[in-house]
DNA sequence: CATGACGTTTACGTAAACGTCAACATCGCC
DNA sequence: GGCGATGTTGACGTTTACGTAAACGTCATG
């Protein structure tokens, strides 16, 4: 019993709307079984759609992730076809060290941010005993 | 000495078109100084852009940026204010470490991709030394 | 059988992030 | 003072990733 899913289903899933659904199978992302008119979705799309959405957050393109797709599926062709593939492996995994690398920047500066934002509410607090002490 | 840029040694420096550098400007990403006309750049417009492009890389859109620079400036208002900040800050980070682990994920899928591929190609290698010691 | 609920295609609209002219000012320099 | 390099301000064009609306099919259900 392989358990298929409707595009609403889909949507709701993923919290996405089924036009976006739809857009992604006409950018080649998604190709659903038919059932005349109607769309039917496997657990395939959704592990399709788990990547797209992955690749997403990081700021993919979806040509690149068509790109993706299409080198993952033709990663059993020619030598030459392979070291291709390799090669632009390499890339993505360039891009992204780079942003690993971003994210703990950024984490570091939010950190610091932070930081002397508490130390500010700290020193607010004890003013606010100050005040206290001298009312009491 | 303060040292000055104009725009086209900035645009130089970080690989981006004046265009692009005057479009920061319109969207309050970068207040440059004047001299008449001509825009004068400082350090602490070298240090924005730095951030604008770790952000962009990231995938945060210019006015996700220019709210994280308001936040920073106005870091040093009333509690309230503070509060937010602090709000803003964790929502921020969730993004950043949902991102974290996203990158762990992909890296992890092209790896896999990457062993079945050199796999494929050391079969192939050996393919072809059995067919060369036949040969010999 | 009609009336939602759900699905489909087609097509135009839109916001973001620039690119690409055009038309003009400024500045150093020979 | 003419000329090329550089800079400026509009204004329109372009791509991406959908939103939105129109106009229609289909299927269960009261």
């Amino acid at each position: 019993m392989t358990t298929t899913y409707t595009i609403s289903q889909l949507s709701e899933q993923f919290d996405l709307t089924s036009r976006t659904i739809r857009f992604y199978e006409d950018q080649g992302l998604l190709t659903p079984e038919r059932a005349g008119t109607k769309r039917i979705y496997h657990d395939r799309d959704r592990v399709r759609l788990r990547l797209i959405m992955r690749a997403k957050r990081l700021g993919f393109s979806l040509s690149e992730i068509r790109e993706t797709f299409g080198l993952y599926d033709s990663a059993s062709g020619e030598t030459g076809q392979m070291k291709f593939v390799l090669d632009v492996i390499a890339k993505r995994r360039a891009v992204l060290q780079q942003q690993q690398e971003d994210i703990l920047h950024v984490l570091q500066d939010m950190q610091n941010v932070e930081q002397r934002i508490l130390d500010k509410m700290q020193t607010l607090d004890s003013d606010e005993n100050v005040a206290e002490s001298v009312q009491s």
